[in-house]
DNA sequence: ATTACACTTGCAACATTATTGCATTTAAGT
DNA sequence: ACTTAAATGCAATAATGTTGCAAGTGTAAT
């Protein structure tokens, strides 16, 4: 990945390496995606691209293909709305962060500084097969 | 609360001390998430009372105002479905617990038996302002 | 027991989020 | 340029949840 590389250039390659085409929906997408710090929703993606009038359900399709292809993830952080971010090829295999979500004003933090305990060993699941994680309460801005 | 008080009564009494009246439908209500051992949905509980034919608005109606008297919580556990349980009146006054979601079967879990740990002290939101924990993953059942 | 009335219900319409079918258009390899 | 599978636009559909309103009912006062 060249650190000349536009936004532009880094988009395409991510989605021609994952098998798909680069339209100019899909790397309209992934721009907005890349630029975001919180994982977005697909309303929140069309506001963004409202002047390309790209149609909702292909918008939906290619969140969708991108989260098959690995290249977005996609989470469902409780309050019935789905949220796309870019999974970062960092370090980790599992780069997965837990989500904060405030029930006031909605926002979506990632949160890479909590980690859980298990306070006894009985109970299953085991959290060796947790795969995501959500809190929601009231964010600082709401106090 | 007389233990030999049985279901109906249980539930008859602890709807009008919401200062609500006790309907059918809200007994009924109470009467199946009083026998469930984990939140259940709207269409779950419709489902175990579809022989009293209560209609879907007067359901959803009763578990918003039940929610709204403290006798119920709801929770957002992340599938874009409301679930529903009874809030039990034990020692805590915050006695909510974590949750966990099987994202194979759709199977909900209770988890009295797990706390949250928090890394550095850099990141907001604080812990102390989460009011809900809620894990996804697989579930024993579906290894 | 009867009555009165606010509370509750049933029904249908509506809102939001997401998915699907299909004809048309387009990206990309040749 | 040509070819074709992949992608898109549009409209219909599904799932979940909400709301307006007329009719019915639980409760307490009589
Ligand atoms: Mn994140
Ligand atoms: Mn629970
Ligand atoms: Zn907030
Ligand atoms: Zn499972």
């Amino acid at each position: 990945m060249n650190s000349k590389m536009n936004s532009q250039e880094w988009a395409r390659e991510k989605i021609r390496s994952a098998g798909l085409r680069a339209t100019p929906a899909r790397i309209a997408t992934l721009k907005v995606l890349h630029g975001s710090g919180s994982p977005l929703t697909h309303a929140e993606v069309s506001d963004k691209l409202e002047n390309l009038e790209i149609d909702k359900a292909t918008i939906f399709r290619n969140l969708t293909d991108l989260v098959a292809k690995n290249v977005l993830r996609r989470s469902a952080l409780g309050d019935n709305v789905w949220r796309f971010e870019i999974i970062k090829e960092s370090a980790h295999e599992h780069d997965s962060h837990p989500h904060f979500v405030c029930v006031d004003c909605g926002s979506v933090s990632c949160m890479e500084d909590v980690e859980l305990k298990q306070k006894s060993t009985s109970a299953s699941p085991l959290l060796e097969h947790v795969t995501e994680v959500v809190l929601r309460g009231h964010c600082n801005e709401c106090a």
